[in-house]
Parts: C-alpha cells; sequence; structure tokens
DNA sequence: CTTCCTCATCAAAAAATGTTGATGTGTAGA
DNA sequence: TCTACACATCAACATTTTTTGATGAGGAAG
C-alpha cells in the first residue's frame, strides 16, 4: 500500500516536531541509547540533585571507577553530561538542554492523534 | 558526601515524577532500549500513521522479513505495540500507552529546577 | 622529587544484541 | 488435497556493548 510517506532530509529519516523542529532518527537512537541502562539511570538521577565528583559517584553506585568513566563516557558523549575539572576532581552535571532534547523527542513520538497542533518548540511543562 | 538521598521501593531504584508516581528504572532502561535502535525507531515512524501490517512495514523499511520480526518482538515485549491477528496477516500498531509512559519518563528526568511543581499525572502537552 | 589520590584509557574477556538463512505453523485459494 | 503466502522462531554467526584489571597522566602534599 505504502501510504506511509516517511519526511527524508540529506537521505536521513526525520521527526517532525511540531512544525517547526526536526531531530535525526540516529541522534534520538543516540540518546535513548544513553538512557537505556541501569547505572546510567543511576547516575542521571543522582546528578539531578547537583553537580558529583566521580568518587562520589562510586560510592553511591558501589561500580568499579572504570566502569563508572565507561557510562560517564557514554553520557558525556551524549551530550547529556558535561565534566568540570577542578583540581584533581572531575565534577559531572546534566547538560538540561539534552534532556530536554529528549522531552521533546518523546512528544514527537506520541501518536499524531495525540499530539497537539499548537507544539512549541520550547517545553511546555515547565 | 553522599547527600543525595535515592528513593527506593522494595530495593529498587525509583523516580519520582511530580508528586504521585513513580517509574521503576527498570522499566525505564526497557523502555529506552526499545527506542534505542533506528530501525525501531523507523518502525514506530511508520505505525504512527495507524496500524500495518508486517509486509508493508518490510517494503517500506526494506528490511529482511525475521530482521523485522525480531524489532518487532523487542517493542512488543516493552509494551510499546501491540499485534492483531487478521487472516494470516499480522497488524501491528502503537500502544498510546507506552509512548506516553516515555513522556512520564522524559519530564521524570528533567533537572527539579526545571521541573515545574503542579505536573499531573496526565500528559500535559497533548 | 616522591608519594598518594582522582580519574581516563586501554586491552582482553564476557555478555548482550542484531543479522542471516532455514524451518515451521497457520491461513487462504486452487 | 497441494501450493503459496505471511509471519514467527530458531541456530549460527557477526557485531556491539559492558565489565574487569592494569597502566598512565596530572594534581596536591610532604
Amino acid at each position: 500500500m505504502r501510504e506511509c510517506k516517511r519526511l527524508t532530509y540529506k537521505g536521513k529519516l526525520m521527526y517532525t516536531l511540531a512544525v517547526t523542529a526536526t531531530l535525526e532518527v540516529s541522534r534520538a537512537a543516540q540518546l535513548f541509547h544513553a538512557l537505556s541502562d541501569e547505572t546510567r539511570l543511576g547516575i542521571l538521577e543522582m546528578l539531578r540533585g547537583g553537580e558529583r565528583c566521580v568518587c562520589e559517584l562510586q560510592d553511591e553506585m558501589e561500580a568499579a571507577q572504570s566502569r563508572l568513566s565507561f557510562h560517564l563516557r557514554v553520557l558525556r558523549e551524549a551530550g547529556l553530561v558535561v565534566d568540570r575539572k577542578e583540581g584533581r576532581w572531575s565534577y559531572y552535571s546534566i547538560t538540561p538542554e539534552a534532556l530536554a532534547q529528549v522531552h521533546d523527542m518523546a512528544v514527537a513520538l506520541q501518536p499524531s492523534k495525540l499530539r497537539a497542533l499548537n507544539l512549541s518548540s520550547g517545553r511546555c511543562c515547565g
């Protein structure tokens, strides 16, 4: 039947977000993948309280240092967190913009009937 | 320092969603994992237009039948889609509740400063 | 300089995930 | 009945992701 038209851009499948913004599927997959691990969700949960150094995360999460470092890298490469060096510590914190992008994607994923037509590109939930 | 208190329930780390709802991390990981693959996102994108049988997805996505079947199973097991048999066809469609749950999780993930205090447990974005 | 601490990175192994081609099951039509 | 179709499932393989322990870089303090 082939009646489903996929919106593409430079050969890449895109999602429409409201009227304006579009997000690449590869970016969506990257973000969702970064969120698909319990250790990383735990890290984000901790960071929701504010900046933390790796050793704090290490204590709290009971994870080996190299393991934590690995997951922090995944989160960093997805843009979900940033790090700041101070002395011999690395402090990690959440990138609100990336989490907002996750929210945008979640909205974009909703079945069309459920999506309001007048969604702005900004957050509507605070 | 250990000043980050994690909310737990029956030994499982939980997220607070607004005041009322809580979501298990393992469920969050499962949902995000299901969304972390471009093929699966493509399937969901197609299904946003409504119910499809596997062969339609197959044509559109240019994917082998067993590959599609594999990804549909991941989506089904995450509760994101349901299938309906009719004759020799299987029609898949989106489970709006699961996508709403994804949205809830995206909201729950936002850094606390950015979250409104009065979020209802329902969708606020339509 | 030497030592200790914090952390990133690496290589090897382990585990999980995805792909492929083959086989099986149920349905419909000849 | 026989054949073709739509789909699920399986086993083998390929690929990716995660874990582990070791090594190394850089800062701080003696």
